[in-house]
RNA sequence: AGGACCAUAGCUCAGUUGGUUAGAGCGCCACGUUGACAUCGUGGAGGUCGGCGGUUCAAAUCCGCCUGGUCCUACCA
C-alpha cells in the first residue's frame, strides 16, 4: 500500500471496474429493494443537493445489496420542459442570433435533442464520480419512447374518464415565456408598492347616502381598470345598500358596470368598495362567477394592452354584445406603461383620490423572473378531487410513511386544498398533448392521429391539427416509478420492483412531484409508488445561506472531491454573471474563505461528510471543517490498514489448524465490534446516517486505532509472547478490520474496496486470487454471543490506569518515555486479577517499569495521585514532582469531588426524593456518594502529606 | 394572519421513553517525530443547554408564554 492515501486514482479505477463487472444490476435473488432516482434535469450538472441526495440513496442501496436484497437503483433524467427550452433558446440566441420562432418548431426541437445528445451525459458522468451504484443498463429519459407511450396512455384514459378537461380559465401567465405556469412555479416576493384610490362616478345621477356622486375603489394594479366589469360592496354594508343594482361609469373606458353585493368586499378595508376584474384577478374571477359578471380580457400574451378587449362569459363563450373597444391611446402599451399612463389620466380627470405607499407581495415566475399575470387562456386541466382522496388515504393509513413524520402534515394540508391541475404549457419542448382539432374546433383525444380518426369515425381526408401545447413536465415525471419499469406493459420488473421501497427527496418538491406521483401511481397501478419517503433538507453554505450563483457561494461537489485552485474557483464563481457588479465582493469573499483554494478530499470523505450531517428533516450547513476531518478519517483508516497488513501479510493469521489464543484485548475489540455493528445497522434502519457514520468513526478511531492497535503491539512485538497469542492477535486485527470495511462500504465505497482487496484474503473471506468485490459481501451481523462485558470492564480499567499515568506525566511535565513506578490502591475485588493480566500492557503503554499494590494507604510515599474509579494510582514523587503544581492539582480535584458530593447530599436529604424516586435511582445516588467520598478522602490525605513536606 | 421547524462549547452538530460528572468533530492552548498515521499522538481549557414561568422528588428533555432565526401557506381589492 502507498504510504499516503490518494483517493483520486482509487476512485475512478474502482468505479470503472464495478461497472464493467456489472455489479450494479439487480442480483435477481432476495427480497426486492428499489429506489427510483429523482430524475435530474437532462442538461443539468451536479450540485450539492444532488450529491447529498445521491450519497444517501447509494448508501441505502449498497447497504441493502450487502444484506442480500435484490436491489434496483433506477436511473434516468428528466426533459425539464421550461428549463431546457430556455437554456437552448439562450444558446441559439447567443450563437446564431436567432429565436426559436426563427427556426420553427421542428427545427428548434431538433436543436434541443442535439443539445441533449451533446450535454446530456454530463450529469450522469458526475453521478459516477459520486460512486452511485445505479443500474446503467436501465437508464431512462422522460421523453424516451417508453415514456411517450405511458404519457399518451395516461392522458387518454384520464380524458376518457373525464378527469382531464379543457377550458378557458384564469391561469398564472408568464408574459416572458408565453406559457401558463403552476402555482408552485410562482415565487412570492415582498415589494414596496403604491395603492391608488380612484373615484368611479355613479351613473344615472345616483348618489351615495352621503350625497357623493362617486364610489372610491383602490388598487395596486390600475391597468386592470380597463377590464373591470363591476364594483362589489359587502351585502351587510349599510352605506351602500341602496346602491346595489345601480351602475357606475367606468372612467377612461366609459363602460357601464353594475354595483353588486358580494361577501368578498370587506367593509373594514378602504372605502368598502372593490373593483372587480374577473379576467385579471383570481379573487375577482370567483366574484364574477358568483355574480354572473362578464370576463373582459384586456391584455395580449405579452401583457400589453389590447386594441380591442375580448369579452367572455364564465364558460369561456364569447359575448358579442359587449362593446370591446378600449381607448386607443393605451393600445400596445406594456402593462407597466399603461399603469403610469392610466394613473396620470385619472389624476388629470380629478379621479385620483390618494396614493398610499404599501408593502405588498408580487408573484414572480421562478424561471423567467418576470411578474406573473393572471390571464384568461385555453388550457387543459386534471380534475384532481377523485385522485386526491386515495392519495390522502394512502398516507393516513400508513401505506406511505414520511420520514420525518411531520412532513405528513405538510402533505395533508396541501392535498386537502387542491386546485385542479393545469397541465398544458405553451412550450415546444415536452410531450405534445394528444388531442386533434378539426376545422370547426372539435377536439379528438386519442393515442395517435390514426386512433383519433378510427375512434371517432373521421374520414381520412378531414384535416386534423394536433394541439400545439405540451404537457407540464411533472405530468410525465409523475409516472416515474412505474413508467421506468415498463408500464403500460406488465413487465416482470414492474411486478418485482414496484412499489419502490423508498423515495429520497427534498421537501421542496413534495408538492411538485411527490403528491402527483402518489395520485397518478395509485390511479394507474393501484399501488403506492413507494412505501417510504425520506425527506431531507437543503444543503446550504457554512453560514446557512442558500447556495446561489448570484451570491457567489456555490460549491461544486466535484471541486471538493478533486480540489480546485483559488484562481479557477474565483473565475468559476464570478464568470458569466447576471449581475457583474457583484463580482468584486464575491472575489474578495472567496479569497478570504479559501486562501489556498480547495484541496482534494476524495469522494469517500465528501460522502461521509454528507452522511454525518444528514440529520433528519432540517437543512444542513455544509461544514468544510468536517470535510477535512473526514478526509483525515479516511487517511486514518488507510494507515491503520497499513499497520495491519505490515503485521499480517505473509504471517499466520490463525486461519489454519494451529492453536489460537485470544487475549483480553482481542475479546474486548471483538465485543465492541458486535455492538458497533448493531448500532450502525439500527441507525441505517432509522435513516439516521449521522448516527451510523458517528458510530463507525468512533469505533475505528477511538477504539480500534487508539487502543486496540496499541494493545496489539506488545503481543506482536514481544519476543516472549506465545505463538498462539500472536496468531490470535493477528487474526483479530485482520478480522475486525475486514468487518470495519464492510461496515464502512455503503458510506465509503472506494477506500473500503481498495483496502478490502488486500485484507479479505488474510481474514479468509476472499480466497487468494479470487475475483470478488466487497460490494457483494454480506453486511456484518452482530453476534450476541461475542459480546463480552467482562472484557469491556477489564479494558476500561486498563485504559483508566494508563490515562491516569499519562495525565500525571503531562501535569508533572515528565517525559512520555521516562520509565516510572506506580502504586495502586485496591479498589474492587477484581482489580488484583486485572493487574496480573495487564502487566505487559501497562509496562508498554504507560511505560511503567514497576506496578505494585499499596496494601496500607497509611504507608503511601509522597506521590502524584490520580483517581481511576474507586482506585487510586500513585506515582511516587521522588525527584520528579513540583510540589506546588501537585498541590494545586489536588486542590482542584478535591473541589470537584466536593461539588459532586454536595449535589448528591442535597438530593438525598430531600425527603420527597427518597420517598418518591424509584429505589434504584436512590440506590445509585447513594453508591455515587460513597465513591465520591472515598475519592475525596484519598485526595485530602495526599494533599496533607505533600503540604507537610 | 395561520402553521411547521430550529435555538446545546468560538464554529458545525449529537443527546432514545425525564434520573449522564451534558458529548463528538473542527478550532484553541501546552507538550511530543517510540518501528500505521504530523491528514498524527498525549494532555488541557471551554457550556447558568435562548429567556421567563409551570408540571415533577427530579427538566437540555414535558407544558405555556416571550425573544430570535429559517421556511411554508394565505392575504394584500
Amino acid at each position: 500500500m502507498d504510504k499516503t492515501y490518494q483517493p483520486e486514482q482509487i476512485e475512478t479505477r474502482w468505479y470503472e471496474r464495478w461497472e464493467a463487472d456489472n455489479r450494479f444490476a439487480p442480483s435477481g435473488s432476495g427480497e426486492p429493494y428499489s429506489i427510483m432516482i429523482p430524475p435530474p434535469n437532462v442538461t443539468g450538472s451536479l450540485h450539492m443537493g444532488h450529491a447529498f441526495q445521491d450519497t444517501i440513496m447509494d448508501t441505502l442501496i449498497r447497504w441493502r445489496r450487502m444484506q442480500g436484497h435484490n436491489t434496483l437503483w433506477q436511473i434516468g433524467t428528466d426533459h425539464a420542459g421550461i428549463a431546457t427550452q430556455m437554456l437552448v433558446e439562450r444558446k441559439i440566441a447567443a450563437e446564431e442570433g436567432k429565436s426559436r420562432h426563427d427556426l420553427g418548431r421542428e427545427a428548434f426541437i431538433d436543436k434541443v435533442w442535439e443539445w441533449k445528445q451533446e450535454s446530456g451525459g454530463h450529469i450522469t458522468r458526475q453521478l459516477r464520480r459520486m460512486g452511485a451504484s445505479v443500474d446503467w443498463s436501465r437508464e431512462r429519459f422522460t421523453m424516451d419512447d417508453g415514456f411517450y407511450q405511458a404519457v399518451q396512455e395516461v392522458f387518454v384514459r384520464l380524458h376518457e374518464e373525464e378527469l382531464i378537461y379543457r377550458g378557458k380559465r384564469l391561469v398564472n401567465w408568464d408574459p416572458t415565456l408565453h406559457t401558463a405556469i403552476s402555482d408552485l412555479e410562482v415565487e412570492n416576493r415582498d415589494q414596496q408598492g403604491s395603492f391608488w384610490h380612484f373615484r368611479y362616478p355613479l351613473a344615472d345621477g345616483v348618489t351615495t347616502d352621503e350625497g357623493r356622486d362617486h364610489l372610491v375603489v383602490a388598487t395596486t394594479r390600475p391597468e386592470t381598470l380597463l377590464g373591470d366589469t363591476g364594483v362589489a360592496v359587502n351585502p351587510e354594508d349599510p352605506r351602500y345598500a341602496s346602491l346595489v343594482g345601480k351602475f357606475v361609469e367606468l372612467p377612461l373606458v366609459g363602460r357601464r358596470i353594475p354595483i353588486v353585493a358580494d361577501e368578498h368586499a370587506d367593509m373594514d378595508k378602504g372605502s368598502g368598495c372593490v373593483k372587480i376584474t374577473p379576467a385579471h384577478d383570481f379573487n375577482d374571477y370567483e366574484v364574477g362567477r358568483r355574480q354572473g359578471l362578464p370576463l373582459i380580457n384586456v391584455f395580449t400574451q405579452d401583457a400589453a394592452v389590447l386594441e380591442r378587449a375580448e369579452a367572455f362569459d364564465i364558460q369561456g363563450r364569447a359575448l358579442p354584445d359587449i362593446d370591446p373597444s378600449l381607448p386607443g391611446k393605451y393600445a400596445g402599451l406594456d402593462r407597466f406603461e399603461a399603469r403610469t399612463t392610466i394613473v396620470a389620466d385619472m389624476e388629470a380627470l380629478g379621479l385620483l383620490e390618494q396614493v398610499e405607499a404599501v408593502s405588498n407581495t408580487l408573484p414572480y415566475g421562478d424561471r423567467s423572473g418576470d411578474v406573473i399575470e393572471p390571464l384568461l387562456t385555453d388550457q387543459w386541466f386534471v380534475a384532481v378531487e377523485s385522485l386526491a382522496r386515495p392519495a390522502i388515504e394512502a398516507v393516513e393509513n400508513g401505506d406511505i410513511q414520511f420520514v420525518p413524520k411531520n412532513y405528513e402534515n405538510m402533505y395533508f394540508a396541501w392535498m386537502r386544498d387542491l386546485q385542479d391541475w393545469c397541465i398544458s404549457r405553451q412550450l415546444w419542448w415536452g410531450h405534445r398533448i394528444p388531442a386533434w382539432y378539426d376545422a370547426d374546433g372539435n377536439v379528438y383525444v386519442a393515442r395517435s392521429e390514426a386512433e383519433a380518426r378510427e375512434k371517432h369515425g373521421l374520414p381520412a381526408e378531414l384535416p386534423l391539427t394536433q394541439d400545439e401545447d405540451v404537457l407540464d413536465t411533472w405530468f410525465s415525471s409523475g409516472l416515474w416509478t412505474f413508467g421506468t419499469l415498463g408500464w403500460p406493459e406488465q413487465t416482470p420488473e414492474l411486478a418485482t420492483f414496484h412499489p419502490s421501497s423508498v423515495l429520497v427527496t427534498g421537501f421542496d418538491i413534495i408538492f411538485f412531484w411527490v403528491a402527483r406521483m402518489i395520485m397518478m401511481t395509485l390511479k394507474f397501478t393501484g399501488e403506492v409508488p413507494f412505501k417510504q419517503v425520506y425527506v431531507h433538507g437543503l444543503v446550504r453554505d457554512g453560514q446557512g445561506q442558500k447556495m446561489s450563483k448570484s451570491k457567489g457561494n456555490v460549491l461544486d461537489p466535484i471541486d471538493l472531491i478533486d480540489g480546485i485552485a483559488l484562481e479557477t474557483l474565483v473565475e468559476k464563481r464570478t464568470g458569466n454573471m447576471m449581475q457583474p457588479q457583484k463580482a468584486k465582493a464575491i472575489t474578495k469573499a472567496t479569497r478570504a474563505e479559501f486562501p489556498e483554494g480547495i484541496e482534494p478530499h476524495g469522494t469517500d470523505a465528501l460522502r461521509f461528510t454528507f452522511l454525518s450531517q444528514a440529520t433528519t428533516g432540517r437543512d444542513i450547513k455544509f461544514d468544510m471543517g468536517r470535510l477535512d476531518g473526514y478526509r483525515n478519517f479516511c487517511n486514518k483508516l488507510w494507515n491503520a490498514s497499513r499497520y495491519v497488513l505490515m503485521n499480517a501479510e505473509g504471517e499466520d493469521t490463525g486461519l489454519g489448524e494451529e492453536p489460537v489464543e485470544l487475549s483480553l484485548a482481542d475479546r474486548w475489540i471483538v465485543s465492541r465490534l458486535q455492538q458497533t455493528e448493531a448500532q450502525v445497522t439500527r441507525a441505517m434502519e432509522e435513516f439516521r446516517f449521522d448516527h451510523a457514520s458517528q458510530a463507525l468513526y468512533d469505533f475505528v478511531w477511538n477504539e480500534y486505532c487508539d487502543w486496540y492497535l496499541e494493545l496489539s503491539k506488545p503481543v506482536l512485538w514481544d519476543e516472549g509472547a506465545r505463538a498462539a497469542a500472536k496468531r490470535g492477535t493477528r487474526r483479530t486485527l485482520v478480522r475486525v478490520l475486514e468487518a470495519i470495511l464492510r461496515l464502512a462500504h455503503p458510506m465509503m465505497p472506494f477506500i473500503s474496496e481498495e483496502i478490502w482487496q488486500r485484507v479479505a484474503p488474510l481474514a479468509g473471506t476472499l480466497a487468494m486470487g479470487e475475483d470478488g468485490s466487497i460490494m457483494n459481501q454480506p453486511w456484518p451481523l452482530a453476534e450476541e454471543a461475542l459480546i463480552d462485558d467482562r472484557a469491556t470492564r477489564d479494558i476500561e480499567w486498563l485504559k483508566g490506569v494508563i490515562v491516569a499515568v499519562r495525565n500525571i506525566r503531562a501535569e508533572m511535565n515528565i517525559a512520555p518515555g521516562k520509565p516510572l513506578e506506580a502504586l495502586l490502591t485496591k479498589g474492587r475485588p477484581d482489580d488484583a486479577e486485572r493487574l496480573k493480566a495487564n502487566r505487559l500492557f501497562l509496562s508498554k503503554l504507560a511505560k511503567l517499569e514497576r506496578v505494585e499494590w499499596l496494601d496500607d494507604p497509611e504507608q503511601a510515599p509522597l506521590s502524584a495521585t490520580q483517581l481511576v474509579g474507586e482506585m487510586e494510582v500513585l506515582v511516587p514523587m521522588a525527584d520528579l514532582i513540583d510540589k506546588d503544581v501537585e498541590l494545586a492539582r489536588l486542590a482542584k480535584e478535591i473541589e470537584k469531588q466536593e461539588k459532586l458530593i454536595g449535589g448528591i447530599e442535597k438530593k438525598l436529604s430531600n425527603e420527597s426524593f427518597v420517598a418518591k424516586a424509584p429505589e434504584a435511582v436512590v440506590e445509585k445516588e447513594r453508591g455515587k456518594l460513597a465513591d465520591f467520598e472515598a475519592s475525596r478522602r484519598l485526595l485530602v490525605e495526599q494533599h496533607e502529606k505533600i503540604e507537610a513536606l
